[in-house]
DNA sequence: TCATCTGTTATATTTAGATTATAACACTTT
DNA sequence: AAAGTGTTATAATCTAAATATAACAGATGA
């Protein structure tokens, strides 16, 4: 698993590891039943306190990625990835509605949020 | 105006101030050269800080919506349809900063995007 | 000129959230 | 028992946001 770190993101440290974690079930890259690092180890890893690793492990168990049991470790909890990528899907598209009434209102056109959009999504290299 | 701070939307009082006055900008509530509440008076009226206010019109000022004169007050600057189309500009990067990582987080490929994305430009037909 | 608006500046303090360090404790496995 | 897991409590540090206070400066009208 790729747990990066940056300073420069403007999220907190225990936020990008949730993110990292949760993206790593998203792509099943962690399966159900997987055992996650434990918190002393990924946060030896990091170079950073373990009580921030247990926080973003805290997060994550209480919107349901992760399941962590007392003396044994975390473990990724089953869950229907569809329902959750339907309903991020719907997110998505109440943005580009959002942007859609925008663009409309204020004249600015398809082509030019179309370029954003590919200015955005490409910087993934 | 009407200028409402809640304690629950995350941002910062200065950030709320500045959205709620570009908004009445926006709007046309407020117009060009119309006078701004005083820093002080604005901030008896929200029971906050006078310095917070002041930072919210500095902020407006330096982005070029407002205009600020010593021992005046503030005003609302001419209108400038480049600045307009600027900052609406930003809100729609904003809103595809956020689906991109919401796709990102859930893995959800850039063409699925993509095709919402057509689909609800297209339909202005 | 004076009073009273307006904004400005400087200093110190408070507050809240994130993060850390440390130590002690509890459960599981071998 | 040892060595791994997670848990809890306490205190400290750091930062951004916000505050309190006081003093200063420009504008305006009685």
């Amino acid at each position: 698993m790729n747990i990066i770190i940056t300073n420069s993101s403007g999220l907190p440290i225990f936020e990008q590891i949730e993110n990292s974690i949760k993206q790593a079930i998203f792509s099943n890259e962690l399966k159900e039943g997987d055992m996650l690092p434990s918190v002393r180890s990924l946060a030896n890893e990091l170079k950073i306190s373990f009580l921030t690793v247990k926080r973003a492990y805290d997060e994550l168990e209480k919107s349901g990625f992760i399941k962590t049991i007392q003396g044994k470790g975390s473990y990724v909890a089953p869950k229907n990835l569809d329902l959750i990528k339907e309903e991020k899907l719907k997110e998505i598209q109440s943005y580009i509605e959002k942007i859609y009434e925008i663009s409309k209102l204020s004249n600015i056109p398809k082509e030019e949020v179309n370029e954003l959009f590919k200015m955005i999504f490409e910087e993934e290299l």
